[in-house]
DNA sequence: CCCGATGTATACGGTGCTGTATAGATCGGG
DNA sequence: CCCGATCTATACAGCACCGTATACATCGGG
């Protein structure tokens, strides 16, 4: 038994790394095989079609992104509010990463408003983040309509800071954000 | 001199088409002459290749965009909180749109991520935008700074809640966007 | 140490698109 | 009414990729 030198989870990773570049249409297996030094003869060993693999990549996506950031969060200890400041921190620091990285979160949300069956993916996973928001939030705020509104622009601006392409002035981006994350804790 | 059977702007209003459906990667040329009822013989006299109608179909898009909305909503009216509510009014309602929709506008968001020329003109088109956001809260909020974090919130939820899917519980999503508007409005 | 399973390289036909070339259709102006 | 510019259909070579088939390499177990 020869242990695979390239294992099904490479083509994964390197699946969502052309996804975040591209999008879903430029996971191609021949450039992705080529990225990984190999020919795509042993995908078709893993995945049955390009298609399976696309939906790898979201199974993998969806387990591994969520999970993890609210643990970070949660073995840190402290208030509603210290915990928030710590997500928010976690958040903005994460761009790099490949699997949970933001750019992989913005491609699949693109990818989402065509596929409806990307789209119910992302659902589960937005209801899953946005249901923890909401305890933080509420752990400070007595309306529940009030927390509402905050979960939803914390949501929205972490998300639009990376598709608006504004200049502030005086400000940078990072003052902005600061700022906004003073306004939503207030 | 036969009249155009296809004219230069068809091509242009066709790819937006494909671009907001499917990305940058899905304006194709053949598949757009097959839409329009022609085969592609005559795309190659209006433009260089395919991406001279990449390059034609964000500048109609720049163009079209900010302008007609700022014009709009300008000749109504009213002070600032009137304005800012009707230009809400205004965008949430646009949604079907070809050239000036949203979906293009999404699309194009998208697109900029990954090709530093669209970013550019991105940028030129947000600036506009946050500059006209600018002036109408400046109207009624003393603090730059709140003015800032009030635009960049605007801005962001106003992108965020179509890319963003989640359930709010008891609450619509009509519900909690007409709450964050008050919120904002303040 | 050799067998067999697993992973890999290579070759192939098929598809959908690009961009060019060329000939035919169509309509307005002389 | 016919000429010529403009638009269109068709045919073609080239390219990138898909998915399949097949033979070779590699390593662990008997």
């Amino acid at each position: 038994m020869a242990l695979p030198r390239t294992p099904r989870g490479a083509w994964i990773e390197e699946g969502l790394r052309a996804l975040a570049a591209g999008g879903p249409e430029a996971v191609r297996i021949e450039p992705l095989a080529q990225a990984l030094g190999v020919t795509k003869g042993g995908f078709y060993g893993y995945f049955a079609n390009r298609d399976a693999l696309l939906a790898e990549m979201l199974d993998a996506w969806a387990h591994g992104v969520s999970q993890s950031v609210i643990e970070q969060v949660e073995q840190g200890g402290g208030d509603g509010r210290a915990k928030l400041t710590r997500l928010f921190t976690i958040v903005a620091e994460s761009t790099d990463a490949v699997v949970r990285g933001i750019a992989v979160d913005l491609a699949i949300r693109d990818w989402a408003r065509r596929d409806p069956a990307v789209a119910d993916r992302l659902r589960q996973v937005d209801n899953l983040r946005m249901d923890y928001l909401r305890t933080l939030f509420s752990s400070f705020c007595p309306d529940p309509a009030d927390v509402e509104v905050r979960c939803m622009l914390t949501f929205s601006v972490r998300i639009g800071t990376h598709l608006i392409g504004v200049d502030h002035g005086a400000y940078s981006r990072e003052d902005v954000m600061g700022l906004v994350t003073k306004e939503l804790l207030r």
